[in-house]
DNA sequence: CTAAACTTTCAGAAAATACTGAAACTTCAA
DNA sequence: TTGAAGTTTCAGTATTTTCTGAAAGTTTAG
């Protein structure tokens, strides 16, 4: 595993940035490794390429698997593991979005519903109930409309997205056509 | 200041889930009580609350300025400034993903491109570049397309999540009326 | 101008997080 | 069944991040 400096600047960078992607700089690189990487890596050949120890390897692999970005291939005829990331770019940006979204969203709209639930009865100044119902209802919606997203095709929710804002024009133009959408303001610019 | 119970249990929770939107456990309590309180407090309202040192309460303060979470207010014939969250709690999450955006996205864009540019002439396996180069058109396809959310009115934004996916079933319908989308090689599955 | 009222800074302490490496564990070919 | 090849665990250490509190700085009423 030898690495040009350029591809070694960007898997540091990768490394860098996973703390704010919700990991650490280990599972960073590690991801970054494999996803450059053209052929499965065993354990011994990350802890080398990235000169880290075998225990941190083992441990960020465990994590990488617990994201589901990236999966064991086994050669017959040979003992090793080797790993490779899960699918493709987009692919490997959904489930990171999708785990996030678990860690980040879903505990919060837990709280939040047991307590409007509990405090019916109510204990709390109203301002506070009020924005605790807010952010809720938001982080439902969010959590509703992300689900649906998944579940499109790829190519669909991309070319989705390179509509941009320009599916409001066209939804409103749709909007006249179909009366059969519920009439929640769709509403113009 | 006083906190019942489960007003302090909520803000203690984000105080928990303030490392993982990417700020501190001192600020995420702080945004929390701020967003919850229906008036306007003191850093030393702040400090009482939280039980933390007024010098925190300043650090955390400049961060909530510095993410336009919060804005300062000031009573005439009263030298204290008094601190109140910044917008409604559509607002203030518009303003979180945002800023999660420069810190979580365009640093990586930036060092994609410019690596991308430089290597041109090419030192690089080639199924890095592919890969490099696919994170680069995923990563400025969601920027784009996040600015352009950004820009629509909260209403249209929030008529167009409760669509979710019903907006794929409406668009689809709508292209065999509109033949000037260009013709990009959508893929396949 | 002065000093009281308030805010910010920052060096050092504390807490949280990540990493190492050796020991324990698992697997499987012979 | 054994032991070589490989993996995982985890106690201790290193690193990074956050917090405190006292000192320095700023503002403004008088």
């Amino acid at each position: 595993m030898k690495l040009t400096t350029e591809l070694e600047n960007m898997i540091l960078h990768f490394g860098e940035m996973g703390s704010r992607w919700g990991f650490n700089r280990t599972v960073g690189q590690m991801l970054a490794l494999l996803v450059f990487s053209d052929e499965p890596l065993s354990a011994d050949d990350i802890a080398a390429s990235l000169s880290i120890s075998r225990g941190n390897v083992s441990m960020a692999l465990k994590e990488l698997h617990s994201w589901r970005l990236i999966r064991t291939h086994r050669e017959p005829g040979d003992r090793k593991d080797y790993f490779l990331a899960n699918g493709t770019i987009w692919e490997l940006s959904q489930q990171v979005l999708e785990e996030r979204k678990k860690r980040e969203v879903d505990p919060t709209l837990s709280m939040l519903r047991s307590q409007l639930m509990a405090s019916e009865q109510d204990e709390m100044p109203q301002h506070a109930r009020q924005q605790m119902q807010e952010i809720h209802d938001l982080l439902e919606l969010f959590n509703h409309w992300f689900d649906d997203m998944q579940h499109m095709k790829p190519e669909h929710l991309q070319a989705l997205m390179r509509l941009g804002s320009g599916v409001g024009k066209v939804l409103e133009m749709t909007d006249r056509l179909r009366p059969k959408t519920k009439k929640k303001a769709i509403g113009n610019d």
